[in-house]
DNA sequence: AAATATTTTTAGATTTGTCTAAATATTTAA
DNA sequence: TTAAATATTTAGACAAATCTAAAAATATTT
């Protein structure tokens, strides 16, 4: 089977979003493809048909069987090609998300098997989120978020989540990017800003909000 | 700017049949996008007020300066693109096409030029096609038809034009793929067959058809 | 130079994906 | 347990890309 870009860009939305919970909302859809309720409820009904969301009107959706597979092989394609994009071609950690947004979407099978191959089946993403194999099968991800790190325990950053100019901005200013060995030294209980040491040498103060971004793993792993 | 997959796939067909004529007819260009003159009219319409191609009605288009630079960076992507496959991937010189056909339409001007540095500048594409540089500019392809070649030269077979699986299945009989090194030994009046000694061993009689379709060069180029 | 054939364009529909505004259902609060 | 607030769906419209059938223009024959 074959699917549009759209439909598997909605199918992924669903996916992610169940994640925590379980039943997606309209509105909560609406909200991450920045598109407005009445064009999800239509889509909705389009996916339910084809069987791959189940879809009560009023009450939500969830991906069957089906809608899940297709979810894990476009987040496989798409995880595969970000690290391509940043191991073989040198991209930024910044902007392969963006390219990926649109790789993921060519449908050859066997192009993206080789790939696979060619990468030597990386498990992980450069952001740190694992990569389907051809079943659908990942480990797990260690990423927890700076705000989460125990207190005094070197870390490396791994990721950004959504990386937005003046997110870049910021970190660049205080030498943080995805490689960086971060240390918490300290948390304010007043506004709950985070004195953290950077890269074994300055220590800087980084805002709850920032720090909720910044992803990190244990060194050893 | 960007382009849709449509207007960049119009362009780029505008861009191949205006080579031989230098005006390109509704009829033509309908045959080669496999669709109807109704449709092609609504879309030259189109890329005419976006200045892409100059266009009289009933008397045919040709590509603007602009639509040219459009058309060309869609063959650099392509053409990449089949070269990477080829490559990199070891995906099959009668696949890589329509891998490329979809690869071509994803949009990053960076990635592109990674990709292009990645692969160290090629100059050709795995069919013998040149690959057109940053600014437009390629070689000029060496390849010849098999039923243009000298008698008695050997030469190098390095594409087939339009590798229908009909097509791929006389060749793997007669053992001929890209690469394989062949000679004309004879050409029969009568219905312009050749008698063509293949890989140095034995002779095989190959159709004007057929041998129409085998690009080959000099062996020493 | 008509008459005929061919090519191209226009008119009107269709599909996919989207939107706004209105109607309806559900949830929360009084 | 009604009333108000919120969430979701429906109705109707629109843009992009396509098609069929009919009309119009151009090209080819007689
Ligand atoms: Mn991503
Ligand atoms: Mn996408
Ligand atoms: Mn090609
Ligand atoms: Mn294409």
């Amino acid at each position: 089977m074959k699917f549009s870009t759209t439909e598997e860009n909605y199918l992924k939305a669903v996916y992610y979003l169940q994640g925590q919970h379980g039943n997606v909302s309209t509105n909560a859809l609406a909200a991450r493809l920045q598109s407005k309720p009445a064009s999800i409820t239509d889509m909705m009904k389009k996916l339910s048909n084809k069987k791959l969301l189940n879809y009560k009107p009023y009450y939500g959706f969830s991906l069957t069987t089906d809608g899940k597979k297709v979810a894990l092989s476009v987040i496989r394609k798409h995880r595969l090609w970000e690290f391509f994009l940043a191991e073989k071609l040198n991209i930024g950690w910044d902007e392969v998300h963006g390219i990926a947004e649109e790789l993921e979407h060519v449908s050859s099978k066997k192009l993206i098997d080789k790939l696979d191959a060619f990468l030597d089946y990386p498990a992980f993403d450069p952001h740190g989120d694992p990569i389907p194999d051809k079943l659908g099968k990942m480990q797990k991800s260690n990423k927890i978020p700076l705000t989460n790190l125990k207190l005094s325990t070197p870390a490396k950053v791994i990721s950004i989540s959504n990386p937005k100019p003046n997110v870049v901005e910021i970190l660049k200013e205080k030498k943080i990017t995805v490689g960086t060995l971060v240390e918490v030294k300290r948390v304010f209980d007043f506004d709950h800003s985070l004195q953290v040491k950077i890269a074994a040498s300055k220590t800087e103060t980084i805002s709850k909000q920032l720090a909720n971004m910044i992803f990190v793993s244990d060194v050893d792993v």
